[in-house]
DNA sequence: CAGATAAGTCTCCGAGCGTATACTTCCGTC
DNA sequence: GACGGAAGTATACGCTCGGAGACTTATCTG
């Protein structure tokens, strides 16, 4: 699977795109292979250049791992502030996570990463804290309650199992299923874990 | 880490035995670290002998692997008789996801090796087949009324979320959380799921 | 137009991978 | 007690990986 320049080439010489465009095709290579599986020299195909001109902008692999990480935790897909203040929180994350999850879309690149990258343990260790420092506390300080850490984290568990298992290992029953029946199946779920009941 | 003979070291000539200690290490071995990760050598050594042995045993790394993964996929650690058939089953559930999932103890290997190998799409294809005609029959078969495809879906997903965070990525919101506590938030939310209220 | 400098490429290296062939060492059998 | 075959090893191959240094080419400035 020789990657193609997708994103559009820089035939000018122009630095900024060019890095933007590794950059891209290193998410990309990155949320599909893991770092280990992906290859300095498919990353580089996929904007257009060399292998060498890669680590002659990120000095590395694991530079460039860094800043691919970094990149992606800058947008909160789920927990969006839109979500975090709707009037239902839970049937709120229900929809998005169904949608974001769903098998075709373009999704949590970030999530993808992690989990594909999960082996090394310098991935698990950027995973962690970007779990930690993002989303994590953001749902904790959303929810509120007794035990708000251990139920924002089971929350954070459902949302990673269905990445898995829609995404990743696509079972049929979650895969071809009616976002509908989700969503439905899914607010219950949450509203239980979020909602303390006071 | 190069890793030392765990299992007993066959010094006599045994094959079988050899042949055991061989499938262990590589179980091993693809739970830490997948199937591209773990090379033939690291196996090897971790059953006391050299990579060749492991080929002239197996023919080839794709065929252990696929040995191992047929082994893995006979032993139902969730899903258990016993579980299934107790009064309660949600909360039967619900405390053998939390036990089986602790940061420390061995676990599923079988999940922990399709999430480390599903990089590669053969590795995925037979973890797809392995939750598909085992977990997913089994747990569905288990709770009846409508949309239960979905229903055991969900559940599954909750499970692989769990493993997840707890074991691969280790979040300390779960990794550190008392069982006592995740059992008894796990419980209502797998109960909803399971029981369609009829 | 000339040249400086950034942008990008070519070629090579050492290491590790899976695996094939040829070899050595032990054990059970007659 | 020799020996045939099984158990296990040694060495090497072709390949790909991440990375280093020298090289070429385009763009901008004077």
């Amino acid at each position: 699977m020789t990657a193609e320049p997708v994103s559009a080439a820089p035939h000018r010489r122009n630095a900024a795109a060019t890095r933007a465009a590794i950059l891209a095709s290193a998410r990309r290579a990155f949320a599909r292979s893991g770092y280990d599986g992906a290859g300095l020299r498919e990353i580089a195909a996929g904007a257009g250049v060399t292998a060498m001109l890669v680590n002659r902008y990120f000095g590395s692999k694991q530079q460039l791992f860094a800043e691919v990480a970094a990149d992606t935790m800058r947008d909160p897909v789920i927990l969006s502030p839109e979500n975090l203040d709707a009037p239902d929180l839970a049937a709120a994350l229900a929809r998005a996570v169904v949608r974001v999850t769903a098998p075709g879309a373009t999704p949590l690149d970030g999530f993808l990463i992690l989990l594909h990258s999960a082996s090394s343990p310098k991935a698990a260790e950027i995973g962690r804290e970007w779990i930690g420092r993002g989303h994590q506390s953001t749902l904790e300080s959303a929810i509120g309650g007794l035990l708000r850490r251990e139920r924002a984290g089971v929350v954070l568990a459902l949302i990673a199992g269905l990445q898995v298992m829609r995404q990743m290992v696509e079972i049929p029953a979650l895969a071809d299923a009616k976002p509908a029946d989700l969503e439905a199946l899914l607010t219950p779920v949450i509203r239980s874990l979020i909602e303390t009941g006071d």
